[in-house]
DNA sequence: ACCGCCGGGTGCC
DNA sequence: ACCGCCGGGTGCC
């Protein structure tokens, strides 16, 4: 995906509640008065804000005008400020200024003042101010307006200077692109894991973000003054420094290991940090520090740390008389991560994971690890030095802020930083001046009113990092949060990041689109597995070849399967003759997963309950839930029809359509007479039918009664021939049907394979355990996963795999490529072998195409598709896997 | 002069 | 503010 079009997702924005619900109603200019008092300075086309002071003891209609840093410039003059204190307070309008001259008067001048606010609110808002003798105008005359979508003279001039500074910024952009980012450094010598070259590249563009002294983006040096091209804000103190940025590399690329390289690599100046050099002499006393890994889901689900361990932190060096005094600490700059989840931490903390050892792999409800730093000084980091790490987490960690001080890196959640925020009068975390603050998985934290976005804005740092692949999930809105935490001003603070981003860039301002292209290119380095550094691959991945097996059915198989299709294309083409093929979906999309199931095992087939009529309302509600598991367990990975999105809590309506119960509940609301969007049928929030849940199905015939089919054949003379050629390959064997991988156990065990298992149902742990047995090369482990198409999610690393089986073609050509990058990925050594079965003759055939179909359409448009275009889409889909 | 005029004091909200 | 406004001083020319 390229910037822009990232960009242009970023506009759609889900939330409410936005200026940019608001337009522009009107126009006045108005007067500052009392700039005599006041230190905060204008700068001529500086954006001014505007604040309500219903205090103020001479006047309770006070509006305070404020400039970019926040500083009080001045009043708005009070005839003017009667009728807009009402309209402030009353919400009708926002008010924003913007100083169009007269910047250096002593005692007033004027500001053109602008008033946003939903449609309905016009009227109100002009009547107010007509009231008061003031009239609303649409322009000003001759003055300079920010952003204006209008054409005017004054526009044109002023667009006409940004952009000339727009162009510098741009070409500072460029030599970072040139230099910094490309630029590759070694890490400290202490780090012994080999980096690779994309690794080096972050770790110096990370370095250099630490140790520069550029000014931040929009910031420039004007004869002895710095100023900020985008508010025309200008002031005699340089402003503060940005250290720091967006890692926003693709998964797998290995953030988290070039965050631990730099935080050993550039504590000062590029100069390592400093650690303590053990002596063989202290080595063999064992000096050894047990620091605790709480690994778990959840931190409620949490087994509390047992006092023997505990002692033994004690005894291991962190003596309890050094937890006491929880005095602010001054000296000594501290490394702090910020870890999302322990499962994640775990997975991805690099070096350190090989020194985790598991210590109850039965427990059931959490695992502890032991890390043991000196083990990990052996094998991963040069064996003479110690970095010290504290896990502060779990009920008994040490709120000590000594303690914490003392650290080279503490690691905690941000659960337990919003809990101890929370208590605000105990919260170490919050006195600590840590040298650097490091948001693993920062995309986590991207709603500015929760608790835990507030505790991760108070820590006060030198440096700030957000490590995310994904660092804008769902609009701009997630990079405010972004910006405000790495203290870029003035965009930390709301009013200017929706006015000079947010809003332009909505509205369709190219300038705003720049501005926060620079922005974010400033800070940011994000790469993916595609990216290109001067003509060559950023990682250079083994190669990747896909084959199309196709199966022939056997005479029985081909009879069952034609005599199904022709039931169901009599039936299927009677709702198209009706018009009701919509109505009739989930039986529909019943009959296309039968003839799928069959293409892949008649086994998998349940008895057909389809169409018949449901009496009682209890037998219409187990009908309906039939329906629902029907359409999840198919693995048709259906999207919900409103948000388009993958299905979150689905829910079924009366007239048998499944969508994610936010989405339709949303629609039931806001219509008075709530119609199915697929429908047209009436539907009520309180008669949605929810999903049960993860049933026993009932069992496939594993047992006795086994039978092959012409695909399960295909598969395993493709694995028995592989283990002959060579016993070491591992291989996925990828289904939608969780039962039809059931199915295939049977022969495997029969052969004698090896197998591991990993489907949705599994529980975390469970599932943890089957990627640890798998990706173990050591003989006797499982060389074959049943891997189910949609099981966990990005992120698992499967590369022990070097061949894959696709056993049946999925509606959704990404998902399945999706599955193929967990083994084609870094740390693949082998070539990867695909191999993906298709009956001919069949259904499958006609999804294939379907898959092309769309492959192309994501890659010419990106275009939005609307529920109604969705709809005609299935239906053509239907047509043309029917052959109707 | 219950005015006009002068000139000093003063000045956001 | 090289203004406006206020209110005290003042009062033919």
């Amino acid at each position: 995906m390229t910037i822009s079009q990232e960009i242009a997702n970023l506009t759609e924005d889900s939330g409410q509640d936005l200026p940019e619900e608001n337009v522009q109603i009107g126009s006045i200019q108005g007067t500052v008065v009392g700039l005599r008092y006041y230190t905060g300075t204008v700068n001529r086309g500086e954006m001014v804000s505007l604040v309500r002071e219903p205090q103020n003891p001479y006047d309770r209609n006070a509006v305070m005008v404020a400039n970019v840093y926040g500083r009080q410039v001045g009043h708005i003059k009070k005839e003017l400020a009667a009728p807009m204190a009402y309209i402030m307070d009353n919400n009708l309008a926002r008010v924003e200024g913007v100083v169009p001259y007269g910047e250096t008067n002593k005692f007033s001048m004027p500001v053109n003042l602008t008033f946003w606010s939903k449609e309905e609110n016009r009227d109100a808002v002009h009547n107010q101010m007509r009231r008061h003798g003031f009239k609303l105008g649409t322009e000003f005359k001759g003055s300079l307006i920010w952003y204006s979508t209008k054409t005017s003279l004054g526009r044109d001039l002023l667009i006409f200077v940004t952009s000339y500074q727009l162009k510098n910024a741009f070409d500072k952009l460029f030599d970072d692109l040139m230099e910094d980012k490309t630029r590759e450094m070694e890490p400290a010598e202490a780090v012994c894991t080999a980096l690779l070259p994309h690794q080096k590249q972050a770790l110096s563009w990370m370095t250099s973000r630490e140790n520069s002294n550029d000014l931040p983006p929009f910031w420039e040096e004007k004869s002895g003054l710095y100023f900020n091209v985008l508010t025309n804000f200008a002031v005699k103190e340089r402003p503060e420094k940005v250290l720091g940025g967006i890692l926003a590399d693709d998964m797998g690329l290995g953030k988290t290991l070039t965050t631990i390289a730099l935080i050993v690599s550039n504590f000062h100046n590029g100069k390592p940090l400093p650690l303590e050099q053990i002596t063989m002499c202290c080595r063999t006393l064992t000096h050894t520090i047990v620091i605790l890994f709480i690994c778990v889901d959840h931190e409620e689900s949490c087994e509390p740390v047992s006092s023997s361990h505990l002692k033994r932190l004690h005894a291991d060096g962190v003596s309890a008389d050094t937890i006491e005094e929880d005095a602010p600490q001054k000296k000594g700059w501290l490394l702090f991560c910020v870890l999302m989840q322990c499962t994640l931490l775990f997975e991805s903390l690099g070096f350190l994971k090989h020194f985790i050892k598991k210590k109850n792999s039965n427990t059931h409800c959490s695992r502890s690890y032991f890390i043991s730093i000196q083990d990990q000084f052996e094998q991963h980091i040069r064996a003479d030095v110690t970095l010290k790490v504290y896990l502060y987490y779990g009920a008994e960690r040490k709120r000590s802020v000594k303690l914490l001080s003392e650290q080279d890196v503490v690691l905690t959640t941000y659960n337990v930083l919003s809990s101890d925020f929370g208590n605000k009068a105990n919260s170490p975390l919050h006195k600590v001046n840590w040298l650097r603050v490091v948001l693993d998985e920062g995309h986590v934290v991207r709603n500015p009113n929760a608790l835990q976005s507030k505790a991760v804005l108070e820590l006060q740092s030198e440096r700030r990092w957000i490590l995310s692949g994904t660092p804008i999930q769902n609009s701009l809105k997630d990079l405010y949060m972004l910006m405000s935490f790495l203290k870029l001003k003035p965009f930390d603070v709301k009013e200017w990041w929706s006015r000079i981003i947010q809003r332009p860039v909505t509205m369709g301002d190219r300038v705003g689109l720049k501005n926060l292209q620079v922005l974010v290119k400033g800070i940011t380095l994000r790469r993916t597995k595609n990216s290109k550094v001067a003509g060559r691959m950023l990682v250079q991945l083994p190669e990747r070849r896909v084959f199309v097996q196709h199966v022939t059915l056997s005479e029985e198989e081909r009879e069952e399967y034609e005599q199904v299709r022709k039931e169901g294309r009599k039936i299927i083409g009677s709702y198209f003759e009706e018009g009701t093929i919509m109505t009739n979906y989930a039986d529909v999309l019943a009959i296309l997963v039968r003839l799928r199931q069959y293409c892949c095992h008649p086994g998998l087939v349940a008895k057909y309950t389809g169409a018949d009529d449901p009496g009682t309302p209890n037998e219409l509600r187990e009908h309906l839930i039939n329906k629902i598991t029907l359409v999840l367990n198919s693995g048709s990975d259906e999207e919900c029809a409103i948000c388009l999105d993958s299905l979150r809590q689905p829910v079924i309506t009366y007239c048998a359509h499944v969508y994610c119960r936010p989405c339709i509940c949303e629609v039931i609301r806001s219509e008075k007479q709530a119609r199915c969007p697929l429908c047209r049928a009436q539907i009520k929030t309180r008669e949605l039918v929810e999903y049960p849940g993860e049933e026993m199905q009932a069992g496939a015939a594993t047992g006795e009664n086994w039978r092959s089919s012409s695909k399960v054949d295909a598969l395993m003379s493709n694995l028995l021939k592989l283990r002959q050629e060579d016993p070491t390959v591992k291989s996925l064997v990828v289904s939608q049907f969780t039962r039809f991988m059931d199915l295939i156990e049977v022969p495997l065990r029969e052969y004698g394979f090896s197998f591991t298992r990993l489907d949705g149902t599994m529980a975390q742990k469970t599932r943890a355990k089957a990627i640890q047995d798998f990706q173990d090369s050591s003989p006797g482990n499982p060389t074959i996963m049943l891997l189910s198409l949609k099981a966990g999610g990005v992120g698992i690393n499967l590369t022990a795999a070097s061949h894959v089986f696709m056993m049946d073609p999925a509606w959704n050509p990404a998902a399945e490529d999706q599955c193929v990058d967990r083994c084609h990925r870094l740390g693949q050594s082998r070539d990867v072998v695909i191999t993906k079965f298709i009956v001919k003759d069949s259904v499958e055939e006609n999804m294939v195409k379907i898959q092309k179909k769309k492959q192309e359409l994501v890659e010419k448009a990106f275009g939005v598709k609307k529920p109604m275009d969705l709809k005609q889409a299935r239906m053509e889909e239907i047509r043309a896997l029917m052959e109707i």
